[in-house]
RNA sequence: GGCAGGGUAGCUCAGGUGGUUAGAGCACGGCACUCAUAAUGCCGGGGUCGUGGGUUCGAGUCCCACCCCUGCUACCA
């Protein structure tokens, strides 16, 4: 049993959990699920990234300590998790008095390791209020910030640590030169390429004036301690997460995945393998940049969030078509938007027309014409057709080609319409009423429930209920959750007792509003 | 500004190394069927393949120019 070590970004706690969060979850889980049916040891971490100067002030406002406000908003994300039928075994936050102990460890080891990659240096710059940063001189046109030209900049002095990156440039063009799937898609493997080749520059990884952070364990020359840089705070939760550093951290250690936004990728492919050789620690296997999700074409922002929340989308038409909706629009590797129209487009007809229907229908004829029970029968082309399918739905869901979670989707989804087509143009209505077809009649209904339970299987990552629902109403023995995909070629369903239940995915609940 | 990717049916998108009438799903129209959640199946209408040139016997597919869109452009989580 191969471990399998995957993680999410964690989030950050100023605000609620809204669909881009969701996003993330939701295809980490689906990758998760997909690893346990593959009969790998998984452990699936996620978490909240609860320090930093926004934190402060989100909590200020409020009127609550910053603890109390972390505290509030990490239940509203669990929670928001278990709905969704987010499956992960570990949920680390960064106020963890164990992940406090364990960066500052990580941190001293560096330092143990090598003292030279820590420095004091008093920094100085232009600085931008717009994006609170300090602007490098090809950021900046006409002595303005590119990004926010309105803006005046600053000429600011700090004095902070610093992390010596550029010691870990050759190791990192090492890195991708001899793993180049080391992070994906390709693109994002590109962009990394790219700023890598143009130099890497040392980053500041106090602040002063930071409260609310963990404290930066070396004594600073003029006695001030500064809070740590909330990313040198946050990125080493994968690794706290196994209990770093104390002894047995690597039975779980090095992670084979982080799941990330597009957003932080240098962050993870840069800062993050440097920390980690600086300490002397193998660096994860892969990294996974995922796409965004626009809204009506706009990008999601607070703005279009408040248009409608993550419970208005759950409530639409259930967690399990959320889940099902959201992977099948958006290709994982890219950006894609979401719309009520095309969520109640698909609903309607993939899950509640050509799925759940063909569920219906072969359950009722099994009921009608076998008095329940399923008879054995022949392979038919639609087992053969099947099988086609689960070697692509395979790899688009390995790794092996990155995550195209949409396209294992599709796989599954081709099984759908190819039953419909089955049923339809064998006609089983027809044969019942011939006793001398009688065995005919039974190589259709053996042939369509098996391919209906190998559906389940593979669509039980996506969602995750409804293939268990489904999974008891084709009276099929345990739960999918126990099915291994090797044992799919042999699944047979003859001797089953059926049990029609109420639509999987009933059209009158669709919501229409809005 | 620099780098990267993209502009193909109403919508979302496929279309390795150039080659007969440019495809799929959804939506739309017609027909068939009745097991099923008024579901399913079959057939069909619909596209100057961003614009203008060029190479070629032949280009959505290669080259040049231009227009438009998106992403990235290190210490915002």
């Amino acid at each position: 049993m191969a471990k399998f070590f995957l993680t999410t970004a964690i989030d950050y706690a100023n605000g609620d959990p809204h669909l881009g969060h969701a996003l993330e979850k939701i295809g980490a889980d689906v990758i998760a699920r997909y690893h346990r049916l593959a009969g790998d040891d998984v452990h699936f971490l996620m978490g909240m990234d609860e320090h930093g100067q926004k934190v402060k002030q989100a909590a200020d406002e409020c009127g609550v300590s910053p603890q109390t406000f972390v505290d509030r908003v990490a239940g509203i994300f669990e929670e928001m998790w278990r709905r969704l039928a987010i499956s992960n075994d570990q949920f680390i936050r960064t106020t963890d008095p164990a992940h406090k102990r364990g960066v500052r460890a990580l941190i001293e080891r560096i330092h143990e390791k090598n003292p030279d990659d820590f420095y004091e240096k008093t920094y100085e710059g232009w600085y931008c209020i717009g994006c609170e940063l300090f602007k490098r001189d090809n950021e900046i046109v006409n002595g303005r910030c590119v990004l926010h030209p309105t803006r005046e900049l600053q000429w600011t002095e700090e004095r902070n640590w610093f992390f010596r990156l550029t010691n870990y440039q050759s190791f990192l063009e090492r890195v991708f030169a001899e793993r180049p799937d080391f992070l994906r898609p390709e693109t994002r493997r590109n962009e990394i390429l790219a700023l890598v080749g143009h130099g890497l520059e040392d980053v500041s990884i106090t602040r002063s004036r930071l409260s609310w952070a963990i404290p930066f364990p070396l004594a600073s020359s003029d006695g001030e301690e500064q809070g740590t840089w909330v990313w040198f705070d946050a990125l080493p939760n994968y690794l706290t997460a196994t209990g770093f550093p104390d002894k047995g951290y690597t039975e779980l250690w090095p992670a084979q995945l982080h799941v990330i936004g597009k957003d932080i990728t240098r962050l993870h492919c840069v800062v993050w393998p440097a920390m980690l050789q600086a300490a002397e620690i193998a660096i994860p296997e892969y990294v996974w940049a995922h796409g965004f999700m626009t809204f009506g074409g706009e990008r999601f922002s607070k703005s279009a969030g408040v248009a409608f929340s993550l419970e208005e989308a759950i409530d639409r038409h259930g967690p399990d078509a959320l889940r099902y909706f959201l992977l099948r629009e958006i290709p994982f590797d890219g950006d894609g938007d979401f719309s009520w129209e095309r969520f109640d487009e698909r609903y309607t007809a993939e899950l509640a027309n050509a799925w759940g229907n063909l569920a219906s229908r072969v359950i009722a004829m099994v009921e009608r014409y076998r008095d329940s029970v399923v008879p054995s029968g022949e392979r038919t082309s639609l087992d053969r057709a099947d099988v086609t399918d689960l070697v692509e739905y395979h790899a688009a869901m390995d790794g092996s080609r990155g995550y195209l979670l949409q396209e294992g989707v599709k796989r599954a989804l081709a099984s759908v319409t190819r039953g419909n087509e089955f049923v339809q143009s064998s006609q089983p209505w027809a044969l019942a009423k011939e006793e001398s077809r009688r065995a005919e009649l039974d190589d259709v209904l053996a042939s369509v429930m098996r391919s209906l339970a190998r559906q389940c299987v593979l669509l039980y990552p996506f969602v995750p209920v409804k293939t268990e629902e489904l999974w008891r109403q084709l009276g099929a023995p345990g739960r999918v959750s126990d099915q291994r995909f090797d044992a799919l070629a042999g699944l047979d369903a003859a001797g089953w007792r059926v049990h029609k239940g109420p639509p999987l995915f009933p059209r009158d609940a669709a919501g229409t509003s809005r």
